[in-house]
DNA sequence: ATCGACATGTAAGTCGTTACATGATTAG
DNA sequence: CTAATCATGTAACGACTTACATGTCGAT
């Protein structure tokens, strides 16, 4: 009944783009949510099932046997605006990198280091591949979705930005106290 | 068998500082590790009395009637040192706003306005905190975690002023698309 | 005496991942 | 022909939240 919101909308969203299979779906949000979003192939298809016994998809017959395609009706248009529009809910943070660097001195200063050496790197290839992304959507989007889309993936920008001078600043901090010993 | 090995790691890592009970425990999680790390009571409990099953973690009298204090034991630090030193896994992103903006055209460019106006005030909000709680540890903290609480505490500030910065980017945006009509 | 903080624990249910089982189609 | 990709689904398990049930202690 409650089958989480989150993912329905995600769902949904998907299938407002263009009609396309459960594998298109996943694939879809991967690529194009992947950055702020994700889903495990063990979600979709049961929130497409449920999602068509409520009316707000479609299943048609697909191209190749066994394959269906999903199409939004507009009832499942209505309900996804108003999914959008309850408030956001916000998971407990869970960074698995700041535990470990808070109990840092149980691992000594050099893991540390190089665990957020590993981090900057992380955030450096994060950095690069949002701000190809940033150039292709320029191109590619239309104008309704493209400041939409430049949001979200400026988020990503200025998040991974943040990231690597956090670790500058944290790898500096821990060098201050090693030339202090 | 494997409870979690992430909140094993918050549990002993909360009993490193000092021995507490279980009720404690979770307040020095919420209070020290709560800008980036969440553990609901349902999980301390069952998480506690595993640990001690374990021979991590001592139960002794509490000070109160039916109240136990927990204090970690020698194989408990070793299992904690054992668990920092595994990779960090990463749980796939949920970002709930970057999820409704990016469907912003069924929103509506108001209330995607008005939904960024709010996450300026929250990182806001969350700057001063985590700035008051910088200061609150240079003078605090031994000499030998301060950096480490740094580090985290300056990871929070970093994402909170990308936040800002991103909001206010998004922001005008959003009254150049306005504008342009 | 009663209110709020301290304290412990469980049960029910939601949420989500992973691995498995299965098969069609296409490119080399 | 065969490997990769497309495609659908389920089952088992693990993780986590919330609400409930219960009780102690100190302050007003």
């Amino acid at each position: 009944m409650k089958r989480t919101r989150q993912t329905t909308i995600a769902v949904l969203g998907a299938l407002s783009l263009e009609p396309m299979t459960g594998y298109a779906v996943h694939e879809a949000i991967r690529s194009t949510l992947g950055h702020f979003w994700g889903e495990s192939v063990g979600q979709i298809y049961p929130a497409l099932a449920e999602l068509e016994r409520q009316g707000l998809v479609r299943r048609q017959h697909g191209t190749r046997s066994g394959s269906s395609t999903f199409a939004i009706t507009a009832d499942g248009e209505a309900r996804l605006k108003e999914l959008l529009g309850e408030p956001v809910q916000r998971t407990p943070p869970r960074n698995g990198l700041l535990l470990r660097l808070f109990f840092g001195r149980f691992l000594g200063s050099d893991t540390c280091r190089a665990l957020l050496e590993q981090a900057r790197c992380d955030a450096e290839q994060r950095l690069a591949t949002l701000e190809s992304l940033h150039t292709a959507i320029a191109a590619e989007d239309t104008a309704e979705q493209r400041s939409y889309s430049l949001i979200t993936v400026s988020a990503g920008e200025h998040s991974a930005r943040a990231a690597i001078a956090w670790a500058d600043e944290a790898l500096a901090m821990l060098d201050g106290d090693a030339s202090r010993t």
